[in-house]
DNA sequence: TGCACCACTTGCACTGAGTGCAAGATACTG
DNA sequence: CAGTATCTTGCACTCAGTGCAAGTGGTGCA
């Protein structure tokens, strides 16, 4: 799993790091939109065509690498317990994406670009319609549902609604200011659902 | 509500459905993103320039208006009665969207447009977002939550799962060729939520 | 009827994201 | 050391979308 870092990808981190970093900066003074790559990577010293060999699109410089992230998930889900409840373990998944890396100002700057920005937000939203293929099978298990070739709907549905339960509560951290307890919005999120 | 509609509104009408039309035919040759807006117009017979003027973007021509359906939506759920739960109501209120002006075929077309673009998948999120602060807040009433000036995360939370099993139930529509019941889909959905 | 006002249409020029290609530099491998 | 893969860059290109300004033709009002 956790390969020997050769000194290339040592370097190739070490150089996305510095250029998410300088974009943060900028999209914290100028905003998101208003923010080019042009200004990016001559802030930065690299060419403009360099930047697209590091990312594929301005919007992952906020998104992070969604793939991993979202497989990275899929392992917590498939890692719990056989018979918990599917909501119990999607739960526990989803904490686990906590950001260790990010100071709690950075999170609310990284939140207020999600706010703003309609292009970051669909990017968001299509990398929870990924995260929902990935996670399905587990919970479609965890469901009582039989395997299928295709997802079941039912386990879809139910994986998105979780996204969103996880959505509202990270968007009433940010309007709060980062004082509303994310972990107890989710959880009452879910409860309404289901009462 | 029905103001006359003048001889310009129904000029208007009458060329964004000519040029949508005409794209859809495109679409369903060449695929969404293989098709360019140069194409479109010229087949049309107007300037690139105009169609700006119809449709603020290409995803439009395949998402019509969607603030449109959803004030029509939000429209449809305040006129439930008001001791219907939440999940009853915004179930009647999603089955006012069916498409009266569309064949089977043509919402084939569009659900299979909507499956293989991303940039078409993402707007259509966005859109549902937007939704979601538009419903909010007569399921809040219904969800017996004390309304308050920014939307509870628990109606945002709600609104967006509704919409997930919505979504799902269009989605294996879709994949069933048209087979599957879209209703049964849905009711299946929300009580997977519930149990 | 005539005049003023509107919206529609169009061309032109521009920004900005993203891609394909090819060439030179740089680092890894045998 | 030679060969190869990767990094970096420039250049030229496509495509979506916007701002501006000029021309056109229908609409309404005096």
């Amino acid at each position: 799993m956790a390969d020997t870092p050769t000194l290339r990808e040592r370097a190739r981190r070490a150089a996305r790091a510095e250029i998410t970093a300088t974009a943060m900066q900028l999209f914290a003074e100028n905003g998101f939109e208003a923010t080019t790559i042009d200004q990016i990577t001559s802030a930065v010293g690299i060419s403009r065509r360099s930047f697209f060999h590091y990312f594929g699109s301005k919007e992952d410089l906020v998104l992070g690498d969604t793939e991993a992230l979202g497989e990275s998930v899929r392992a917590a889900l498939e890692a719990r317990p056989d018979d918990e409840s599917a909501w119990t373990a999607v739960r526990a998944a989803f904490l686990t994406i906590r950001p260790a890396d990010k100071t709690p100002e950075e999170q609310l700057t990284l939140a207020r670009i999600h706010h703003e920005s309609p292009s970051v937000r669909a990017r968001h939203l299509e990398k929870h319609l990924r995260w929902q293929e990935l996670l399905a099978p587990d919970v479609q298990r965890r469901l009582g549902l039989p395997p299928t070739t295709t997802p079941d709907p039912r386990a879809l549905a139910f994986v998105a609604a979780a996204l969103a339960c996880f959505d509202a509560a990270v968007d009433a951290w940010y309007r709060s200011g980062g004082a509303e307890d994310p972990e107890r919005v989710f959880d009452e999120a879910v409860e309404t659902l289901r009462r």
